[in-house]
DNA sequence: GAGTCTATACTTAGCGG
DNA sequence: TCCGCTAAGTATAGACT
């Protein structure tokens, strides 16, 4: 109660944020509020619309999924010179060099989703089992007392996949298959 | 007088305009808005956005992080100038959008490397232990004899461990440090 | 088409979690 | 970093020029 209420929206002047912090937030924001309104622009006109964005981190963001490649395509070719005919070879020669650049643009942005999908993929993963299986370490790397650790542990881990297998032997033969070919005794 | 007021503006739903003098019109004005908050976004943020659209009627319409958007709308929309002067703006405006588009291969080229140099480190890191440490692996999604077989090498493995151990204190008794504090008993 | 007007829908700056 | 909130700033639907 005794907290002041938002002040809301203020007026800002259209210049470059200094703050840098600051200035990571509007990006994000007006970032996606750019692509909301370009997704509503597709939607109401049903058009297409491609969009790449560089961040002030100087990554790369595109509106357009994979269509964007088509667009660009479509942009490059249908985008004629409207020019006088001695014009037109040197205009083909620099469409067809813009076009180039274009295809290898898009091609990039693709490999880079991909990429970048595929880093924090396996990223997440690695840090999913650091956090379950804490023998993952290299051996090689181990001090003596890390050693002597990583034998009481693995000597802790044989007890309780002992205790473990036993439950799941318990189980099965609990269940309707009393012939079940699994040496039992083993453990 | 006897005019009605404005209703002000009107929700709709995000969804294919039918008619389609309303949808032009409504293509026309967001299609400035959008490149208005991209252009906001640029001069706020410092950033480079690239945005192509296609319009209803199949006109590409594009937008380049500077005053280009309007000029090549001009071109576009209007029949081409006659005089050598504007269009000699148009060509430093498109060598301007060539230049862009280089600009952003070349940081996208940088980015993939990066990008592919990380990814590629990270598997490589995760491949190597695999080879290294066949105990990688989750537990919950052994199966039985997996199990069976991950026992038999834990325990092969605390027998190397103390093996290793020994050898290492060993080692250790062989070097100058006589009065070194291990335990050696506890393997 | 593009520009104007109005009232309202939508966006977002600044703050907090 | 991302989410949510609030209030003020903007964008824009509809009608008309």
């Amino acid at each position: 109660m005794s907290k002041k209420t938002s002040l809301g929206r203020q007026k800002i002047l259209i210049e470059k944020i200094q703050k840098k912090s600051h200035l990571q937030v509007t990006f994000s924001k007006r970032r996606s509020g750019l692509f909301k309104k370009a997704s509503e622009l597709c939607t109401l006109c049903g058009v297409e619309i491609a969009i790449i964005v560089f961040s002030p981190a100087n990554k790369p963001f595109s509106f357009g999924h994979s269509e964007i490649e088509s667009i660009i395509d479509r942009y490059l070719t249908r985008n004629p010179p409207q020019e006088s005919n001695t014009h037109q070879i040197v205009e083909a020669h620099r469409n067809a060099n813009v076009h180039d650049l274009n295809m290898q643009l898009t091609q990039l942005l693709n490999h880079l989703e991909i990429e970048k999908k595929k880093g924090e993929e396996i990223d997440h993963m690695r840090k999913a089992r650091q956090r379950k299986f804490w023998w993952e370490c290299p051996i090689d790397e181990l001090g003596f007392y890390e050693l002597l650790q990583l034998k009481v542990s693995i000597e802790e881990l044989k007890k309780n996949l002992g205790k473990f297998a036993s439950k799941c032997i318990m189980e099965l033969s609990n269940m309707s298959s009393p012939n079940i070919g699994f040496q039992y005794g083993y453990f």
